[in-house]
DNA sequence: GCCTAGGTCCCGTCG
DNA sequence: CGACGGGGCCTAGGC
């Protein structure tokens, strides 16, 4: 189930690796250096690291801080080993779009490695889907009187979350945002409103921005453009999930 | 420097795990159960997975595929290790905004742990500021003639770029994309260009996106607001940088 | 395959 | 400390 080799000849490592870089997650512990061109580039001089592969492809490098690795493969990249004198080389290839990553490992402390599977239905409550979710069950969240007309509603600026009436017969576009708002929010939902506009000439349009908060030049920028602001807390929704 | 246990006892790795908790990488292979509650939730089967701590405070549970972990609580969180029953369990806070992770590790496979450092230095070449910077040293890159005014030119509405004038006067907006611009870099373009128009009645106002690419209907937005498109490519950029 | 938009985004920088 | 915007963003959903 689990194996693993302390520090291992070179070619013991490459051995272990090739054989199990398509079936299993393999952790590596060495003396590391490595190189990353594409769209952008990165170089790490000699040091110990943390190496890690999966088998649908992806590869990371990470250090001692920080979440993310500091060079990496996403999945759907190919992974190559090799060895170069004492050195065990590792090189991904990204296809699309084109990106190399090369990895020398000059020491490989530990090499081991586990069959781990994937939560087929792993689930995240609380996105921005289950906050329209629950406005479409009850669309007086938005406000009295609200009617939805049309979800994700397209446009040639870009998809409005709800599009809707009031009890007056205006129109209202409502933008969604499953936590703070920012400044770039309201300048989406003004975006979509002046779209709106510019289709229904003469008739009333409002812009309703529903998130949990809202920062302070966000709701500057908000009334500036005329703008309506609507909180919501978690318990608002969790009774129409 | 590389120390591990195989199929401790529970005692052993709480031990092991509290031991270098502050100052080293951990790596757990476990059967374990996880849960996340915070700006949302999240729950997880016992199950084999990967679980990875920095000292930083990270803490991720990762599965066989994909680069991100499934659950994890980012640099800053505070980690606790206890015991229940035969059970090892991991606490993780994080204090802003407040959330949890909990993970309950009913099998301890193997518990390594090294001390792995940080590249101080570590640089990305190709970024958006790269291409600012070569645009900077060489107003050219933009078009003959263009004069720069201002780099990051803070307005009510965001901040351009670069702001400048070309050839004949008019001032001109550049907005700097890394990569293939999309539709919001278009937005956001045309969005300074008529706040600054605003501000500078009866003056001529451009906006240029500078790209590697545009994609189709980004470009069609681009058009239609009479905006202008500029691409660069790295070699253009290499010279300057 | 590319395009589009969300994310527990993370992450650095600046106030 | 929060706020804002970039990122080699990644990832899921449409076309």
């Amino acid at each position: 189930m689990l194996d693993h080799l302390l520090n291992p000849t070179v070619k013991d490592a490459t051995q272990f690796i090739g054989r199990y870089k398509s079936s299993r997650v393999i952790v590596i512990y060495g003396q590391v250096e490595a190189t990353y061109s594409g769209r952008a580039a990165a170089q790490l001089r000699l040091m110990p690291r943390l190496i890690i592969t999966k088998p649908d492809g992806v590869l990371m490098v990470h250090e001692g801080y920080r979440e993310k690795p500091v060079i990496w493969n996403p999945p759907g990249s190919q992974l190559f080993v090799s060895v170069d004198g004492d050195v065990l080389v590792l090189r991904s290839i990204r296809y699309s779009p084109r990106e190399y990553v090369t990895i020398r490992i000059h020491k490989v402390y530990m090499v081991s490695s586990m069959e781990i599977g994937l939560t087929e239905d792993f689930k995240v409550i609380g996105t921005e889907k289950d906050v329209v979710d629950a406005i479409m069950a009850n669309p007086s969240l938005v406000e009295d009187g609200f009617k939805v007309l049309s979800r994700e509603y397209e446009t040639m600026v870009g998809s409005i979350d709800i599009l809707g009436e009031d009890k007056l017969g205006n129109l209202v576009v409502v933008e969604v945002k499953r936590g703070e708002a920012s400044p770039e929010a309201v300048h989406q939902l003004k975006r979509y409103v002046e779209y709106i506009k510019g289709k229904n000439p003469g008739r009333g349009v409002r812009g309703i921005l529903v998130a949990t908060g809202i920062s302070t030049s966000a709701y500057r920028y908000l009334k500036d453009y005329g703008l309506e602001f609507r909180r919501y807390t978690h318990a608002n929704i969790i009774n129409y999930t």
